[in-house]
DNA sequence: TTGACTTCGATACATACGGCATATATGTAT
DNA sequence: ATACATATATGCCGTATGTATCGAAGTCAA
């Protein structure tokens, strides 16, 4: 009953009854490519990487690195983020495995993708140690999830290596979904920020102004948020409050 | 500007800057898994395979397959699904890659899953063409992302082998996740059903009751549903009218 | 045929929440 | 001191959801 002799195998059958033993089959070459992401001035930013190799030449790429015979997914992506941002301790999550035949000309690379989110002080001094920046521009209207626009300072377009716009849409579209169920858009601020701010980022994220009341409410509401007793400083009006993320403290 | 020399060169950092040949580093097996769901009886079910090899032996594992040289990752899942369970045409996403170096003890594996979502009638039949199905048991109180428990049918624990518990439990969550924007719930009905069907569909994925009338409005407000004009027969009440998932045509 | 029974599906109402407008508080600049 | 800008509080309203109730539409048994 648990095993019946083996009927007109169909192909891919024999894989698993008979001898399954994974090293004899196909290997690949397994890529970790990191989409960075801080939003400042109305925009999302992501970390970029000139390529001055083919293919691909003069054009720009996620950071990204091969994944090695003793770490994990997660490991790999840490490290990516660590020799070519210098950062450690961000917010990081897995994305979306890319695996067309043909995404890499040279070679077949599986690529698993994650996604890094940091605040603006952070992604400026990784920026400037490391590599270029790319603005993210995606159309606000429809829906993102496919390829995405990327610019640079100036507006002028980057044309993004390998299937890399598409990961970056996808990164887009991730994190636009989690906004308002998980606590990812203290992640783009520091320690420290008034309500008015993590609203800027929220719109920033969402593409699309929110109303100002509602959105105060609601995040006061909802006990993630922990009052510093503090004031901002340095502005030419009535200083807001400073808030702080409040660990989810079991209720 | 675009290149500065290479100062104090970081580990991992050489593989961007000189030669990036893919096919010099390390190659990994990479296989695909499929967490086959239907919703019926009150429970999730999903497709296991008995392993009669080592590791694992004699526990059940999820129908997978290595991935092949020049198939995109769908196209494996799509195979595994057609081979293991004489399926095509069904819903199929990718969930999330698993990478762990150990999570397969004989070699590194790793493993791209996706999930598949059927009705009850296409699952049962899978079912018995191939292989043993599982009820999946989440302790609905909590969060779902870790490991999950699943039973056979007469309620005794099947132990998963590998990670696979821990995919399933993914996948639990996932479903859930996507129930209320996304039209994940009408895969796991047939083509007409009645809005108490497609109710107890969506308890038995949220793991709690909803509210009848809410549900239904909400449900004929979105404009997902198409009433098909014919009833429900053979019941011994008034029957209920059947509705069929409307396409979304673009308003 | 009639009445009991069950579920469907419509209606009414209370409540919660977000969008919106307005008023007051609290800081800086002149 | 006064003007000004933004923060913060409060009230109103429309919409969506939770809940109760009731008639409608079938089956079944006497």
């Amino acid at each position: 009953m648990t095993k019946k002799p083996r009927e007109s195998a169909a192909e891919g059958e024999s894989e698993f009854l008979a001898s399954y033993d994974p090293s004899k089959y196909e290997r690949f070459s397994v890529a970790v490519d990191v989409v960075l992401v801080a939003a400042f001035e109305g925009d999302l930013s992501t970390l970029l990487v000139p390529r001055d190799e083919h293919p691909f030449k003069g054009q720009h790429a996620l950071p990204g690195g091969f994944l090695r015979k003793d770490e994990t997914l997660e490991e790999a992506a840490t490290r990516v983020l660590h020799s070519k941002a210098s950062l450690s301790g961000v917010f990081l999550e897995q994305l979306y495995t890319f695996g067309e035949p043909r995404r890499d000309p040279r070679t077949r690379v599986i690529s698993v993708a994650y996604y890094a989110l940091v605040d603006e002080a952070r992604f400026r001094a990784a920026g400037e140690r490391a590599a270029r920046t790319g603005r993210i521009r995606v159309p606000w209207e429809g829906e993102t999830g496919g390829p995405v626009k990327v610019v640079d300072e100036k507006g002028r377009a980057l044309p993004l290596a390998f299937d890399h716009a598409e990961i970056v849409g996808m990164a887009v579209k991730r994190l636009r979904g989690k906004l308002d169920y998980a606590p990812v858009g203290f992640q783009l601020l520091g320690e420290t920020f008034t309500l008015l701010e993590l609203q800027r980022v929220h719109e920033t994220v969402l593409g699309r102004p929110v109303n100002k009341d509602s959105f105060r409410r609601r995040m006061l509401a909802s006990g993630q948020l922990e009052a510093t007793g503090r004031a901002q400083s340095g502005v030419d009006h009535r200083p807001a409050e400073l808030y702080r993320f409040a660990r989810r403290s079991a209720v």
